[in-house]
DNA sequence: AATTTAAGTCAACACCTGTACACAAAGATA
DNA sequence: TATCTTTGTGTACAGGTGTTGACTTAAATT
């Protein structure tokens, strides 16, 4: 019983450009479009119903099953887009090359921004992270670890960091990242357009990276560390 | 219309000891403990409902409108006994004084012990941080900023921590407790039992605490910067 | 001992949910 | 043009949900 008529879709994943594929596609995205204002307004993504959705994309229930299999799969797609968009944000932004502390201050103020302009999706993440089903959860933190080390391969650039094993330059990548995210969820609960509260969260975030690095200035190698434990103590210690 | 026929409900708000009240208490607990105990096996708080709970309470779901009006004042109970049970460990750890790198030493690991014990509670926590209704999420917010509040007024007392003001010192302890909570919701999702991934954990959660500790060596107080902006550059800059 | 108070039960309601199935319509294929 | 394929519709069902009101039962109060 293998299938034998075989419709025009090519072995490629290239999109479908019919006439019918963009009506689907057109459908497809209301129906994400519709969970992601639901989101917005109503608790979490496992708080809403597939017959919400369907009725909020102008469709009937049962329409929605020509796109996902259920919920969790549109979860999944919901995931796969917020962190796509994310990411070709984050290759933007390290296009630029300027001195650290402008470095800082633009990176923090264009990701800020764009958090803004892209709420829904940030409110799904957040919302998400930990109260999903596990695979999204797992998904969604497999893309954080992801951030986590591309920042730490472009730290491993800096020359005030080159002496630093990876291990040590994912610690503080992930501190950095980490860091972020909180100031993320931070704004993520300001009323749209309290431009002034946006100002001190980004100046906070600057500070705080500017903390972290200024600890990494101090902070002991790994590799000279053996060295200095013979007749020292075990740990770099803290000059009062 | 007012009530004449008064119990034996004193003023004060001591608990109740009758023999129905015991009664009483029980079946709430029974309440409180069946929610923990759908959180951790379903997705979050509102995706569990009023008769689920009664039902895992082994009680009639009218029942338990004699304890809660709606599901959301149950939840807010939870975050009431989550937080509080969490300020009085606090508390205890601080009891103890000890030289700066032991006392982060233990301070991690009697935390994260205390978080493996409790486990129930922070999960909810943790899935309620984003995923719950303003109320929730407000309170939420509120119990972790007066950690930060307690932590920053013990810092207060540090000798190489005296030059820096208030606002800087809360700084400070807000980069510590959401280490912390990131830590936490890392080992939430470690499988119980696993001591060495534990292990790591804490490690980890040593290492960054001393990073943000030599951070604070190098950080120049806000009282101090003003004389130098006049011949430098207007932030603590790093050196190269 | 008589009465009041309150925790828990029972039955019922109107509503919403996910999903199955048969069907309509229109684009794609031949 | 005729046939196949796919997207979306309509109907229906079994089950779960929050909340109601009138009830039992036992402890507390008088």
């Amino acid at each position: 019983m293998t299938r034998v008529t075989r419709s025009r879709r090519r072995d490629d994943d290239q999109p479908e450009v019919g006439r019918r594929d963009a009506r689907k596609q057109r459908t497809r995205r209301a129906l994400l479009d519709a969970a992601l204002e639901l989101i917005q307004g109503e608790q979490s993504f496992n708080s809403i119903s597939l017959r919400e959705v369907a009725r909020n994309a102008g469709v009937v229930p049962t329409a929605f099953y020509r796109h996902f299999r259920d919920m969790d799969e549109l979860g999944l797609a919901l995931v796969d887009e917020s962190l796509r968009a994310l990411r070709q944000m984050m290759r933007e932004a390290r296009a630029a090359t300027l001195p650290t502390s402008h470095l800082i201050r633009r990176s923090v103020r264009t990701y800020l921004r764009y958090v803004q302009d892209n709420e829904r999706y940030f409110q799904f993440l957040a919302k998400e992270r930990f109260g999903g089903g596990r695979t999204i959860r797992l998904s969604i933190r497999q893309g954080i670890q992801l951030f986590i080390s591309e920042l730490s391969t472009d730290l491993a650039r800096w020359p005030f960091l080159t002496k630093y094993s990876t291990e040590e330059l994912q610690m503080f990548s992930s501190m950095i990242v980490n860091l972020m995210v909180n100031i993320t969820e931070l704004l993520l609960d300001t009323p749209y357009g309290d431009e002034d509260e946006v100002d001190s969260l980004a100046e906070l975030a600057e500070q705080q990276i500017l903390l972290i690095f200024l600890g990494t200035g101090q902070w002991i190698p790994k590799s000279e560390r053996r060295a200095r434990e013979a007749q020292n103590a075990a740990t770099p210690e803290l000059k009062p």
